[in-house]
DNA sequence: CTGTTAGCGCGTTCAT
DNA sequence: ATGAACGCGCTAACAG
């Protein structure tokens, strides 16, 4: 883009100095009314616009932010999204979206082309590896961390309480008289797949029941994946009368297969999800699912992140969003 | 960020001046092999990451694009948006994420601050309105447009052919013996919605029948809107025996209205939808609907910019996806 | 209240 | 094969 107008033409125009302009553009200082007046109006005919890239090379604030997510497409991360968007763009900032694509080696990758882009910080979700490594790279700017296993002292985090999510819909199922429940566990490296098996393995063994090994199956969290790895679980364990599923994607997934092998849901075997996206009640039968608040943490996220960015020293604040169980159809 | 090193930092260290190790980043010019290794060893040690906004300033090409969606949390944008993004990030674009929360306003609201970041083009999707100053601001750049009404020789576009859906399924409606048909066309000032209902009206009148005014309906693509539409279309017009949909949101909504007004779908009234979204065929009846590749539109929509963005001055082009006919049971 | 000087960190001329 | 000078568009720090 060629041969844009820029402050000191807006100067020229105006027969003043472009710091006077950059008063009046950023509402700094003292300017008399009628140079203001006159640098507005020209402003206004020119259709000057100050340039982001130079304003920022100047201050050293880009007013943007980066948000990572393992994939956009995903009802989680696209309300979660949402939030922090909303939230943003309120405030000033706009933000980069960088999907990894669930593939881990991309999240180092995309933090360094984040870096490059000189955000003035990150909101880094569903991260599928912790290393030192990942660790170090994030430590680079100011970061708040979501649903994952990079949680410490130097980092702002949103937290959802996965444990107690996977204890209660366990615990849900055991009320039904299922004793044999498999697990969908999502992906091995997922912060939540993680919290949610260590939910469902207490439950178990409350109730008195050893987890085994067998029952446990890992899938990417998506429909098709969901598919396929409760049919390998139904095929290998014809006990099971229960499946409790990563998230409601996979838990889809997991109903197709089953309609698919003939058993009836929930009849014949008790489905499951987590999240309750939009659409889990749309389904039939109806998903049993726990619900997160993912738009609110989505801006949750961004305010942390923000508070971060304005000075207060507040690294290690942790929110921990309880997860509902909501009952529906599919695990009555 | 303060403190960060700099090209110059790197080449004082290297002993060169900072154009060598320019030369080097950017593999331009002769360097000798010797001091390109000491330089790269550097910038390894260092850590150095080139500043893009420096860069930015220096060559007027961000590398950016600006992708605008009225909701990041609807599906059909959130697939588009993944395909866009993966594109983008393959070519080394990155892409800030811009919704306007479905408010016309703040269509041009955040095509101007997309032009303060000079963003190098932009992929523009469903917007709502398409006045001549919104039209204006979109020629400031770059920029492919898609499923919306801002369609003409000035823009690159990915259309989907909705007259041809609307006919299709209107079409097949009729072929399953059906007159009476409803249409809960979406909202009023949407592309598809329009297109789709030109396609419906086209189909009705090649078969011998007048589209009456009181069997169309408009409502945001949503399920409650579609339930609460569709429960005002059946109150008012008890003749209706089928109902053509906007999309899979709109016709989930009309089935649960059927279900609650004890109406048998398909037998006493026949449900179509749009978009094939994943949960289509799960509902119960599975939705009759057409699919749109949207993934793939995201990704062609941004391979349209980035032809664009290369030189070749090609304004005007149009790539027009064919929306397929899926039968299922809610409409067979 | 306003203008001047000096950079922000790079790439792009030219030279050498 | 390498370096020096300059400019991208803007703001910061001083002057006055």
């Amino acid at each position: 883009m060629a041969g844009r107008v820029t402050i000191s033409d807006v100067a020229k125009l105006a027969g003043v100095s472009s710091q006077t302009v950059s008063r009046v553009i950023n509402n700094k200082g003292e300017v008399s009314d009628s140079t203001r007046e006159t640098i507005l109006s020209i402003i206004d005919q020119t259709g000057y616009r100050p340039s982001g890239i130079a304003r920022s090379l100047a201050t050293s604030r880009t007013m943007t932010i980066g948000l990572v997510v393992p994939d956009i497409a995903n009802p989680f991360f696209s309300d979660l999204a949402r939030g922090v968007e909303i939230a943003a763009y309120e405030a000033g900032y706009k933000v980069f979206l960088c999907g990894t694509d669930e593939e881990p080696d991309r999240e180092e990758a995309v933090l360094g082309s984040l870096e490059s882009a000189r955000v003035d910080g990150v909101v880094v979700c569903g991260l599928r590896q912790a290393s030192d490594t990942l660790r170090a790279v994030l430590m680079q700017f100011p970061a708040v961390t979501s649903v994952n296993l990079i949680v410490d002292e130097s980092f702002n985090c949103i937290l959802t309480d996965d444990a107690a999510g996977g204890r209660t819909m366990t615990q849900h199922l055991l009320a039904g008289g299922h004793r044999a429940i498999g697990l969908l566990a999502g992906p091995e490296c997922s912060y939540s797949g993680l919290g949610r098996r260590q939910g469902y393995s207490e439950a178990m063994r409350m109730a008195g029941i050893e987890p085994e090994e067998r029952w446990v199956q890992h899938c990417r969290p998506m429909v098709d994946e969901g598919e396929a790895a409760a049919r390998k679980l139904l095929e290998t364990n014809s006990d099971l009368t229960a499946i409790f599923c990563y998230n409601d994607l996979v838990a889809v997934g997991a109903m197709r297969a089953c309609k698919s092998m003939g058993l009836r849901v929930p009849d014949d075997i008790a489905i499951a999800g987590y999240d309750d996206i939009r659409l889990a009640d749309l389904v039939t039968p109806a998903l049993t699912t726990c619900r997160q608040p993912r738009e609110q943490m989505g801006i949750s996220a961004f305010e942390l992140l923000f508070d971060q960015l304005n000075g207060e020293e507040n690294r290690g604040k942790k929110i921990v969003i309880r997860p509902e169980l909501i009952v529906r159809a599919s695990a009555p």
